[in-house]
DNA sequence: ATGCATGAGTA
DNA sequence: ACTCATGCATA
């Protein structure tokens, strides 16, 4: 039987206590209607401390990045970019990270390090020319990988004054990110640090809190470019912290989701998942009906199908494409791209 | 490490 | 309705 649909979602009210044990079997794929639900509810996430927890941070989504930004540089105040020497001899064999992550390990000094105290603007200053790259060309599908490279954001003062890519000043090339990724990577875990604790830090040292998982991808570079040089400077700056205070008292900011409900993932069947793929193949983009009568043959929510090439999209957007350069069909970095002669994209994966 | 999901911002 | 950044849940 075909995947399983779920459309009732456990609620995780709050605290720890339940164990939602979801019965394996019984999948039913009912209309969904979780959209409606989702909106009465909206907006619990920073106030639902039901078990008396002093919990007081609520602050999580200052990302309000919008238009408004503060024009020049907002990280390029004064952290000093330490380059880190590629000194690093061994490159861990793998499987050391441990998913509970509590360990009590957040550094943030009790003593000179005042961690929350102004969390200034984490707006990315970018004009990004969201769409200034957008396809030239108004037909062929192929794909488009926009990245360019360097998006020229020259600082309103002297341009042409390049030398230190470590800097966090201008703007990254995909071979600094690479490289920076893999140095992160390596001092993260030489420091003893999960993937967790590193974003439980970042919240607690700019108040922006990022998962594991987004730490994972920064690692295995497998974000958006942009975004990429977004949380590169956080990410250097956290380095540098960690190594000064290490040792220092810990503040575990417990931030658990609770509250609202999530649908259930929903899992694809390996067979559904290649016929889908082949369908993306032919058409990455499918139309509202397309998606609904493929939905329909697949015995799949509409819903489903349609977030479903909605991530496949953004998976092609990414920078490191699996598995490596997949020969004939990489163009990650679309036509701009003058191939350097070092650097192949190389996944060693932990 | 990754698949499916949510939501803000946009077009 | 899509893109994009991000994350819960899961393999």
């Amino acid at each position: 039987m075909a995947t399983a649909a779920s459309n009732h979602y456990s609620l995780l009210t709050s605290s720890a206590s339940i164990v939602h044990a979801e019965p394996p079997g019984g999948m039913q794929q009912g209309a969904g209607g979780y959209r409606e639900a989702q909106s009465l509810v909206q907006g619990d996430y920073g106030a639902l401390q039901s078990n008396g927890h002093p919990l007081s941070h609520a602050h999580q989504w200052i990302t309000a990045l919008s238009h408004d930004h503060p024009g020049p540089g907002a990280w390029r105040s004064a952290a000093a970019a330490a380059h880190l020497p590629p000194s690093m001899g061994a490159s861990n064999g793998g499987l050391l990270y441990s998913q509970p992550s509590f360990t009590v390990n957040g550094m943030l000094g009790a003593g000179g390090q005042p961690a929350g105290l102004h969390h200034h603007g984490l707006r990315d200053a970018h004009d990004e020319p969201h769409h200034a790259d957008h396809h030239p060309h108004p037909h062929s599908h192929p794909h488009q990988q926009p990245p360019p490279p360097p998006p020229p954001q020259g600082p309103p003062g002297h341009p042409g004054a390049h030398h230190d890519p470590h800097s966090d000043e201008d703007t990254p090339t995909s071979d600094d990110l690479e490289q920076f990724a893999k140095q992160f990577k390596q001092r993260r875990i030489k420091l003893g640090f999960t993937q967790a604790d590193v974003g439980l830090a970042l919240g607690t040292l700019y108040g922006n809190v990022f998962s594991q998982t987004t730490i994972c991808r920064f690692e295995a570079l497998q974000l958006s470019f942009k975004n990429m040089c977004k949380l590169k400077p956080l990410l250097n700056k956290w380095l540098e912290e960690a190594d000064s205070s290490s040792g220092s008292p810990t503040s575990i900011d417990k931030i658990a989701a609770q509250g609202r409900k999530r649908k259930k993932r929903t899992s694809i069947e390996v067979s559904v998942k290649g016929a889908l793929e082949s369908h993306f193949l032919k058409c990455p983009k499918p139309s509202a009906q397309e998606i609904t009568s493929l939905a329909d043959s697949l015995q799949l929510e509409k819903e489903v199908v349609r977030v479903w090439f909605c991530n496949r999209r953004q998976k092609e957007k990414r920078m490191t494409p699996p598995g490596g350069t997949l020969p004939g069909a990489e163009d990650v970095y679309g036509g701009s791209r003058d191939t350097p002669p070092h650097h192949g994209v190389q996944t060693p994966v932990q």
